[in-house]
RNA sequence: UCCUCCUUAGCUCAGUUGGUUAGAGCAUCUGACUGUUAAUCAGAGGGUCGUCUGUUCAAGUCAGACAGGGGGAGCCA
């Protein structure tokens, strides 16, 4: 057997360390420095800390020593000490050490030093081995694990929504079509247009782009569903907060109303800053100095005053704001901010909120998360269920978005609409075909009941937890707008 | 898709009102030193200044087009 090493982490932490002084030890990782000709910085990726190996003076031929380059990967055996220098508690004095893969200090791209974000991203292959995209992906899997442990302790059932659709009723956005129809000469019917009965699927197929209609299904029979996977959009966005290809989670539940979903959408956020407070102290002490850092180059007006950290904790001990659509448009009326017309974009009732309205909202007005009910009609999906008693024309429906400062929105749902006749009002209003969507108002034709979700978007998430402000920089190969490399 | 900024050594960046041989730190190589923490010290190599076109006696510097990237907007998660 090969592997008999033991992990960084392990090695270095608290109790283990000191109980391992004196034992001999196998560790295996990459070099991040060589110093001195004597100090091996190394790195496995379990942890962003790395381990000091010694290699003394005189105890190594020179052959193997000009082999322990930046990147390159050894195999190191040794007795675990007490250091003697300062910066770590324990070291390994190595008896012997490997090369396992060595690596041309002179090609290698990455160095002892402060790279970019940007440089990094077209390294998308090397960056895992710096300490922040260490971080940032340690910390993307704690919170892909808390996920499932929130809803499996609730419950939930895990439901695995297709991703290939032939739905696309529900319009969340332009689509990425599936075929294996040839680019050219492909079948044309009478009327001229592609043929997609010669298709694969017999018929027009695209990628999902919510799999929340699908999971509407699984909840009318097991009350608590989730979704957790990738999902699709064509649009031609260039943001730091969009992606073409991402991941998102869809609760559904039977039986919630808007406010127990308000609540079920409070308490998971909470749960995930929870998580990786307890279980990524490192990375984020990390993350958190390395965004001060950054912070030290703002002028002060653009400062966040709040570490990371600090901003984790305040969102844990606090509860989200709620509000109405109506509340909050009354709060931009009344701002300073429009008043001196500081607003791109006019506010009155019946607008969609624009960004620099949330961020209004968010970071100026409430300083903590909001959650925003009860949007206009107009601007929401067919799915989200009507609002009683609205005056004529100003009908608005049970939808809730929460918006996080510095992300804006990271959450959408909505209780859906169960009533069989006033749903169909709606999609015949909207030009959404009854006939494809049969399937879907079959679970209001035979017991139907009150139900309600929500889509988190799951890189959102781990830019709010990990600070990065390019939503590129936390997913590990990043699909964009004219940008597929590896 | 729109607005805006950027592109100079492997990396991060400087480069004056257009002017002769384009600079620094880090990295690399050579040597010295040796309990270092992005080690230090001395020396060396390394650039068709994003691409193309134009203005000019002369372009890294001015203008235009294109490409790539950043930031913002829209669409949304």
């Amino acid at each position: 057997m090969f592997n008999q090493r033991v992990k960084i982490k392990q090695l270095l932490s608290g109790t283990d360390a000191k109980s391992a002084v004196g034992s001999e030890v196998v560790v295996m990782g990459w070099v991040r420095t060589f110093r001195n000709n004597q100090f091996i910085a190394l790195n496995d990726g379990s942890t962003n800390n790395n381990v000091q190996i010694v290699a003394s003076l005189g105890e190594f031929n020179e052959a193997i020593l000009k082999r322990i380059t930046t990147g390159a990967s050894i195999k190191a055996t040794g007795v675990v000490v007490e250091s003697l220098g300062k910066g770590q508690t324990v070291e390994v004095k190595a008896t012997k050490i490997e090369i396992l893969g060595d690596s041309d200090a002179e090609k290698y791209p990455l160095q002892p030093k402060k790279h970019s974000l940007e440089f990094l991203r077209e390294k998308a292959h090397l960056r895992f081995r710096t300490n922040t995209f260490g971080s940032v992906f340690r910390i993307r899997h704690s919170l892909a694990f808390a996920v499932h442990q929130f809803f499996n302790d609730r419950g939930f059932l895990y439901l695995h929504t297709p991703i290939i659709t032939s739905s696309d009723a529900e319009g969340a956005g332009e689509m990425f079509r599936v075929t294996t129809l040839p680019l050219e000469g492909a079948a044309k019917n009478e009327a001229g247009e592609i043929d997609f009965t010669q298709d694969f699927f017999g018929k027009s197929t695209n990628l999902t782009v919510s799999g929340q209609l699908e999971g509407e299904l699984g909840a009318m029979a097991f009350s608590d569903i989730y979704t957790f996977g990738p999902t699709f959009r064509a649009e031609n966005s260039n943001t730091t907060r969009h992606l073409a290809e991402f991941w998102m989670i869809e609760p559904e539940v039977a039986f919630n109303d808007l406010e127990d979903n308000m609540n079920l959408a409070e308490d998971f956020i909470k749960h995930l800053i929870d998580y990786v407070m307890k279980h990524n102290q490192d990375d984020l002490a990390f993350l958190d100095s390395r965004l001060a850092e950054e912070e030290k180059q703002l002028p002060t007006e653009k400062r966040s005053g709040l570490g990371l950290v600090e901003k984790l904790k305040f969102v844990l001990e606090n509860g989200f704001e709620r509000i109405t659509y109506t509340e909050a448009i009354d709060i931009l009326l009344n701002s300073n901010h429009y008043k001196k017309k500081k607003f791109t974009y006019d506010v009155k009732w019946g607008i969609d909120l624009q960004s620099e309205h949330e961020r209004y909202l968010v970071e100026q007005h409430f300083k903590k998360p909001v959650i925003v009910t009860g949007y206009p009609a107009a601007i929401k999906a067919f799915y989200m269920r009507m609002n009683d008693g609205c005056e004529a024309g100003k009908e608005t429906v049970a939808a809730m978005d929460i918006l996080a400062p510095g992300i804006g929105e990271i959450v959408g749902g909505s209780q859906r609409e169960e009533r069989l006749d006033k749903l169909e009002a709606r999609m015949n209003e909207m030009h959404i075909p009854l006939e494809e969507m049969s399937y879907y108002l079959d679970t209001r034709r035979f017991g139907s009941v009150p139900h309600a979700g929500f889509g988190l978007g799951f890189e959102r998430m781990v830019q709010f937890v990990t600070g990065m402000t390019n939503i590129r920089d936390v997913i590990a190969f990043a699909r964009t707008p004219k940008n597929c490399e590896y």
